[in-house]
DNA sequence: CAAATAGTTCGTTAATCTACGAACAATAAA
DNA sequence: TTTATTGTTCGTAGATTAACGAACTATTTG
């Protein structure tokens, strides 16, 4: 079943999150961990603290990870709703026979 | 498994391609129709033909569409194999289970 | 060959993104 | 309550992206 409307707008969004090397990555390093305060995120990367803050602020407003305000610490995640989400949407997405088939 | 190196930085680079409306929408079109010339392509956005024809030539740097000249018209379509490769990235991704387990 | 058709490329402008230091909260510990 | 520690927000500068008209290329048709 094609895509459209809200669930077309909803993917372009978590496609447009996922474009950047560096969210990209704190996605893949979330999945594989189970603490995940910034201070961990942050030590993996070469960028900024401001920087690494910035990506993971976009990463939560499109709703792909979320935070959690621990003592002076921030614990960030996945958010498993709108992850499974996302998956579902690719997978449609992809599943999509192939009708073109011009060249 | 984890996705790391190339696969990462490929990953990366579809989901930045399909991170616009216009190119999503692009590809979604091009996925139930079995002509595809530019300008069927072009009819159908509100978009100027310069404006269409970028979208489709980034589509196409990035390996998801391919286009093939035929007469004075540009055919366009899916390219298999990397909406192949695409797809079993995605898949790969989002098949990891969420260890994170923080929030 | 001239004119029409179909797209691409160029040049430019406006908007958005990225990155970072510095300033700013908020909590914890001394 | 002062001082660290942990992050976020702000302001800014540079880079990239998006959109479009105009110019250009190539093919087809008259």
């Amino acid at each position: 079943m094609k895509l459209k409307g809200k669930n077309l707008e909803q993917i372009t969004l978590f496609a447009k999150a996922m474009g950047h090397p560096t969210r990209m990555e704190i996605l893949t390093f979330l999945l594989e961990q189970e603490a995940c305060y910034f201070g961990d995120i942050h030590e993996v990367f070469p960028n900024a603290k401001a920087t690494i803050s910035q990506h993971l602020k976009e990463l939560k407003n499109v709703g792909l990870i979320q935070g959690e305000i621990e003592g002076p610490k921030v614990k960030y995640c996945i958010n498993k709703d709108n992850w499974t989400l996302a998956k579902q949407l690719f997978n449609e997405l992809f599943s999509t026979p192939v009708k073109s088939n011009c060249c």
